[in-house]
DNA sequence: CCTGAAAACAGACCCCC
DNA sequence: GGGGGTCTGTTTTCAGG
């Protein structure tokens, strides 16, 4: 399942991420290649599943999500029961876009993007009720100070 | 600068967060439309910056980066100098994904992806050698429950 | 603002190197 | 595994309702 990436691999990567709009002969030229090789790197990268969705970054403001909270999550149930229920919850939630379980102190964290902190309240409402949470902290971001989707890809090993 | 997006404009952008791959038709389809008004809509919304970047989402497993922390930063420092100087440090570091300025307690949250611990700490040595920084919590991602750069878009108002 | 056709263009696949 | 050409389908443009 892990393939291995080369150079050109990884180039072609970089460009994908700045820019997947980019035409085959455009990429080809800033990689130092043609568009056959590098048809051919990108079909088998997303058969490895190395490059998946396609997509587009939308403007939260622009749609009115005003209001961005990262949500730092203490809970006493560790069953599986509650971790199903939880992260299904999570899950089904469109406002949160992102979910990370964690170790030491804190066990999880949310990012969650809202019209406003009334939406945000009412999401909160939601999640204590279906699940039991032992402690709750959100931190409302005032600025986003950077937002990017690319990674850092490191020099072929 | 603020557009009106009807229901036809959010349906598009829908669409497009799922799979920006889609032709033309496929897209008038589903959203109930023809080719030329979608794509009037979509050059439209990305004049207005409402659509940015096209872009792929990478798997960071396939790159080696598997470890993603978030970083909880306090500083004692809150002069314009000392904070153009951090954002500085924060945009040119490829590893950060995203950082924000936080209201209360907590003054800025990093989300960062490395590929390993050793790789995190010579971010962290980098960081409070560049600026001072009062305390620093990182918190080491186990398991990525959720990861999705798609907004939830709300009805029109 | 939408429909439909027409022109320009890029992606997918081929054979040759 | 790369280079170049060709065919097919999609994007983009434009005249007209």
């Amino acid at each position: 399942m892990t393939v291995r990436l080369d150079e050109l691999d990884r180039k072609i990567l970089g460009e994908l991420q700045a820019d997947a709009s980019q035409t085959l002969d455009e990429i080809a030229g800033k990689v130092g290649s043609s568009k056959t090789p590098v048809w051919n790197r990108i079909r088998k990268m997303r058969e490895a599943g190395v490059i998946g969705q396609t997509t587009v970054i939308l403007d939260p403001e622009a749609l009115g999500l005003e209001a961005c909270f990262f949500v730092l999550i203490r809970t006493s149930e560790h069953e599986t029961d509650w971790q199903r229920k939880f992260l299904e919850t999570l899950r089904a939630r469109p406002e949160v876009l992102e979910a990370h379980r964690l170790a030491g102190e804190i066990d999880y964290i949310l990012k969650v993007q809202v019209p406003n902190a009334r939406a945000y309240d009412d999401f909160y409402q939601a999640l204590i009720s279906e699940v039991r949470i032992f402690n709750v902290t959100a931190l409302l971001s005032m600025e986003r100070i950077k937002a990017t989707t690319a990674l850092p890809i490191p020099p072929a090993r």
